[in-house]
DNA sequence: AAAGCGCCCTGAAGGC
DNA sequence: TGCCTTCAGGGCGCTT
């Protein structure tokens, strides 16, 4: 369940205790994940110095100079820093163990997550090649995403987690950022104006930046002490709230399954 | 091109 | 208490 907000709080608490070291080995003791973990990642990977950790989307891309190490925490995905002879517990599929006798380990009970070797061009790997733009950067804007939707009649809610659309609106955020437009999740994405989508792009900035923000204020310095995120359990207003009150107007919040994801909503002040 | 759905996997929750 | 079933979920990729 990480969203972009974990996964952001993920790449920065990583950043100190990586950054400049060099890595010493890797271990891969399960590779079958959501992808298969290439054997080129154990073999270009020892030598190399980590120079950098950039996100994209929610993949972390590690510089290793002669490459990238590209991780999807998937749903259940955890990385934590650990000294290198902590022993492996049920699901650490893969260690990146550096010289300085950390360890930067990969966890993840339901192999939804992917680590990848990326040898050329990160922006030519496929799986980041046609990438919508970072939802908070300037690329990103209500008249974007007016001039992307004309034409679709696909949920409002299916189209801002569209990933050739905009990147990182996951579940839980995608239902936050809607009740914050006061738009209904399930309306033709065709079928809303300029207007309501430039209120739309800044809802959704907001409810991401306001994670992050308290993500790196609460858990700043968790990845070196018990590698435990929990999950940003955040002033959330509508996702999983299914009959409490909405905060804006009072009426009980209803859940709705669309494209087989829950949904939340007010049925009152979201049209 | 767009939309819908299957699938990968495990742990938690619910039913009995 | 314990077994069995159901379901959630990110996101690719196949099908329609």
């Amino acid at each position: 369940m990480p969203e972009l907000p974990e996964v952001e709080t993920t790449r920065a608490g990583l950043e100190p205790h990586v950054v400049g070291r060099r890595v010493k080995q890797v271990i891969v003791r399960q590779p079958q994940l959501r992808w298969p973990v290439s054997p080129a990642l154990a073999e270009s990977l020892p030598s190399q110095v980590i120079s950098d950790i950039h996100r994209r989307a929610k993949y972390l891309l590690f510089d290793a100079g002669n490459g990238h190490i590209c991780i999807h925490l998937g749903m259940s995905g955890r990385l934590r820093v650990v000294p290198t002879d902590t022993p492996p517990t049920k699901h650490d599929h893969v260690d990146i163990a550096l010289e300085n006798n950390q360890t930067v380990r990969f966890n993840d009970a339901r192999r939804f997550g992917s680590v990848f070797w990326i040898s050329g061009d990160v922006t030519e790997f496929p799986l980041l090649a046609s990438l919508g733009p970072e939802p908070l950067s300037d690329d990103f804007d209500g008249a974007w995403l007016h001039a992307r939707s004309r034409g679709r009649r696909a949920p409002i809610k299916n189209f801002i987690m569209d990933s050739h659309v905009v990147v990182g609106v996951g579940n839980i955020y995608a239902s936050e950022a809607l009740h914050a437009a006061g738009i209904h999740p399930k309306r033709a994405a065709g079928r809303i104006s300029a207007r309501r989508y430039d209120r739309l792009a800044a809802a959704i900035k907001r409810v991401l930046d306001d994670a992050i923000i308290a993500g790196g204020t609460t858990l700043r310095d968790y990845i070196g002490v018990d590698g435990d995120t929990g999950y940003f359990q955040l002033s959330l207003a509508v996702y999983g709230k299914a009959g409490h009150a909405c905060p804006r107007d009072g009426e009980p919040i209803r859940r709705v399954v669309i494209g087989q994801r829950s949904t939340f909503y007010c049925p009152r002040c979201q049209t």
